[in-house]
DNA sequence: ACGACGTCTGTGAACGTTCACAGGCTCGTT
DNA sequence: AACGAGCCTGTGAACGTTCACAGACGTCGT
């Protein structure tokens, strides 16, 4: 009825439970009788190792929290995060470490992922979408824990190591395309310019676009489809003749487009629209978007390589940036 | 350095660690005087348990873990994982208990899984998107642990409880609907038919339309875009002149548009189209697609309310059925 | 023949809790 | 005054590991 522990496997083995733990741990210095004569034991009995007793007398967690940034409401409407956490679970399950989920939408739960990883509940911390001035990267990094970030946190690069796509030179990639295609009055709708992707996909755009990215034709979104409608009505009423806008997001792109339909302009014939993902609403919309992929499962991957190395006991990793790919649809 | 223990609190506070333990977990028969002094004392060491210690006594986990079922690839391509997995955190942490993540894709996996809940690191189960003839389910019912599926496994719906929404009432609802609206020809895109979706949905939607829903007018996707577009393509090859087609999810209807504009239909004018989910692509196809909203924060609610039943000790929880809802928008 | 060294094994202590138990104190009741 | 019934507290043992240490054995070089 009981678990067995690693006495039953000693006793069935005949070893005593040191050599036990040796092989459990893959020590040198164990002979192949004994060796396989506890492998045996371990089979028959069912022996699982304890964690808990484990992780009690190496004083580890085992365990590696992601900690969820966005505001309640909004959270996972990026598609995004799927990739990252499949791909988070996969490499850390190859260190036999778990992934444990927290949110950390308001200050109650800041204070609870603090306490947690303070408590030594956690090895490392893997921070998502964290907003720039979040106190938790503070916190965070006056606590000593390896901790890195799946996209930069805007202000904080040299505190919070991180992996993340090139949106900057994503953003440039889009907004050369579209001037290659004869695009001359090109808006931008961007995302919070709190966020790594609101600020530097806009400055991207104004990398290629100079001066022509006159404040009259940006505006500001919040990445979800109502705020790329708004955007949009807000830029057709102020440059009722531009020829394209490029979206921060996808999904602001279905928004934009939608109102564009309302507004009477065929796209692309009349304005060309530009998103930035590649997530799956890239490919529902009318027409399907001309979009710039990002590399969400390399970004993930070395998200964790970099806290990998952290917790192997480096004491600084450098930030890693990936390339994005422009896709042509029919969107521009 | 070293993070204070429970004598610290003790000793810091001249009282013995019996009377801290107590006021930790909130005994009764604890003197006002050695609470305050007990609390001041946590307070200024900066004191938080130790789970591992305390779990190892108590010879529990402290957690919980979701089992996410899907093949690796279509893993998340259903944006609904993100709104269960926020429920599940904040249910979950209210008691104390942490969310870690596992993938069970294939075999190697699931033995992963078996492995680590057999080895006691966790207190459930929480199951997701579990296909029916998955091992997994009477592999974790013999191993006696707390589990709930979210959704209905189809065939294990006795052995494994589970909250899911009218699968069946929901798909009737639609049905219903373009009747209602004066459609004739009306034909069903199904998911796979080893998910409770995909069963489910055909079974209401078989409901009313009787032996009107031939097997002529019934295609199965997979739940992609792709497998939408391919479908939606049989169907007007099979029965050109339909006239309406209810996608089991807003991902397919939005391949199912594609193709129907390729073709020259109109929708919703010539062929109208249905949905399931009200994702965040239903409204970003063109037109916005008329679809069934499934509450899944309250799906997600009492997945997570009967797995703390079954924790808490009860041996039997009924499942759990909650009504869908029609959106009605253009495309239908 | 001897010591040194490398290989292998067993043992005791420690990790930080909780829990059962025993006992002390303070009332109110007889 | 004695007793019992709450209330409150401290102590020792246990949970299942790992790790350092000590020691046994064999081999090899001198």
């Amino acid at each position: 009825m009981k678990r067995p522990t690693i006495h039953d496997v000693a006793r069935a083995a005949g070893i005593s439970r040191g050599t036990v733990s040796r092989v459990l741990n893959g020590d040198r210095y164990v002979s192949p009788a004994a060796r396989v004569a506890i492998e045996r034991a371990i089979a028959e009995t069912g022996y699982v190792v304890n964690r808990n007793a484990r992780n009690l007398v190496r004083q580890r967690a085992g365990s590696v929290v992601m900690v969820l940034s966005e505001p309640h409401e909004k959270l996972f409407e990026d598609p995004n995060y799927s990739t990252t956490i499949r791909t988070a679970i996969r490499r850390l399950g190859e260190r036999d470490l778990s992934l444990v989920m927290m949110i950390a939408g308001d200050d109650r739960d800041r204070e609870q992922v603090l306490r947690y990883v303070r408590g030594g509940h956690a090895d490392g911390v893997l921070l998502m979408s964290t907003h720039s001035g979040d106190p938790l990267v503070d916190a965070l990094h006056a606590s000593r824990l390896p901790a890195v970030s799946c996209g930069a946190v805007i202000g904080k690069e040299s505190v919070i190591p991180y992996a993340a796509c090139d949106e900057r030179g994503g953003a440039r990639q889009m907004a050369e395309y579209l001037v290659s295609q004869g695009r001359r009055r090109i808006a931008m709708i961007t995302g919070p310019m709190d966020t790594p992707g609101g600020i530097q996909r806009l400055e991207g755009f104004a990398d290629v676009l100079g001066r022509k990215a006159s404040q009259r034709l940006i505006e500001h979104g919040d990445w979800t489809h109502a705020s790329g409608e708004q955007a949009m009505t807000r830029l057709l009423e102020r440059v009722p003749d531009i020829d394209a806008v490029f979206c921060a997001s996808d999904v602001m792109a279905s928004g934009a487009l939608h109102t564009l339909r309302q507004a009477g302009r065929r796209v692309p014939d009349d304005v060309a629209v530009g998103g930035f993902d590649d997530s799956s609403v890239a490919i529902s919309t009318h027409p399907p978007l001309t979009t710039v992929r990002q590399p969400l499962a390399e970004v993930a991957q070395e998200t964790v390589r970099l806290l990998l190395e952290l917790l192997d006991g480096a004491d600084h990793v450098d930030p890693v940036t990936l390339p994005t790919e422009l896709i042509v649809r029919a969107s521009a």
